[in-house]
DNA sequence: CCTTGATCTGAACGACTGTTCAGTTACAAC
DNA sequence: GTTGTAACTGAACAGTCGTTCAGATCAAGG
């Protein structure tokens, strides 16, 4: 046996990625085997090795592009410039963006510690040009009055695990809708700082 | 050789436990090899399995002990019987509990996967206990009128990850101390439920 | 139709995994 | 001082791990 029929770099590539995905989601970076990645994808373990150099390399590419995609994603999003409306839109987009990918949004929390030095430097700068976009509009609001807080990091910090934590126990065919969950949230952030 | 000059199950045992523990925290229960837990106590792999029958008992037994720590140490915390000073003493119970115990808490939240079916639900159980006496704060004050508050699940969700979230940046050499963090923290969960 | 390159298999590498256990030594009680 | 047992070693077990690679097969272009 060898190259199998129907077999294709452009149906093959996104497989492993989906696949990587899930298993390091459900059972964790460590103890997920690139066999069983192979197995999902139907395919034997050094067919991997086309696709990835590694297996850090997978993870840290699932990261990293979940990452780019939540930079891009709010960098289009955000248009408010009022400090008010603005956090709302923070709000609203924050539960949405991540309430969409629950794996990817997982394993970027979980499994930092499970990269290499210089990959999670890389990441950890990511993560943090975001959280430093929810700081902008906190000390925004706060320079022109609009919101009154104690502390602008520790608000930051707070607001942002608030919103991160939905992931840990919204279902979709739970009691409440996504766009329910939003108006809750935007509710108690808006209590939060608001003047 | 044999057993070593010193050796007591007394003093093994806790330092079993403690290296199991830092361990974990630090590179996740997949991640961490029986051999690992024993060249940190000193000791031979063999010699670990006359203090756990294995190593999944020994994620267990941190995560169960931990649990139990925080359940009784709660309930013996818990003095004030009105909603806002009662929701107060909870506040600064769980940031105290919590910024003490770093390595615990962080096992408690990441390693649940890593858990037997039973041995999950058990845990899942306490940890769903400790919620419900803070969902019960939040009933009771808006039963009374002193809390507005839209949802009080969603409540209890958010004001949960919003004090655990402090873990994830607190650092005792950094530029706040825990009462100054405790007192910013409580600020915004008066501001968040207070009527 | 043939050739070239993309794609995968099957097997192997050495290292490491959790767990068991017979044998050895130190300690505590008498 | 002897004895019983608590505590540990050292070696072994059968698997699994990530990774490599020669060789086989398929797809696509000329």
């Amino acid at each position: 046996m060898a190259r199998t029929a129907g077999s294709h770099s452009a149906l093959t590539a996104p497989r492993i990625r989906e696949a990587a995905q899930a298993l390091f989601a459900q059972h964790g970076y460590a103890a997920v085997s690139m066999r069983q990645i192979a197995a999902e994808v139907g395919v034997q373990v050094g067919a991997l090795y086309n696709y990835t150099s590694d297996k850090q390399s997978l993870l840290f590419d699932l990261m990293s592009s979940h990452l780019d995609d939540l930079l891009s994603a709010r960098a289009e999003d955000q248009t408010e410039a009022d400090p008010v409306q603005a956090l709302e839109q923070f709000t609203r987009f924050h539960i949405r963006f991540h309430a969409r990918r629950p794996d990817a949004v997982f394993i970027a929390y979980m499994e930092l510690r499970n990269l290499t030095p210089e990959n999670f430097a890389t990441i950890e700068a990511m993560r943090r040009r975001y959280e430093d976009g929810l700081s902008a509009i906190l000390r925004d609001g706060q320079a022109q009055g609009a919101f009154r807080i104690q502390d602008a990091r520790v608000a930051t910090m707070a607001i942002i695990a608030m919103l991160t934590g939905v992931n840990t126990w919204f279902r979709k065919t739970g009691r409440l809708s996504l766009s329910e969950v939003e108006e809750i949230y935007w509710g108690m952030i808006r209590r939060l700082v608001v003047a």
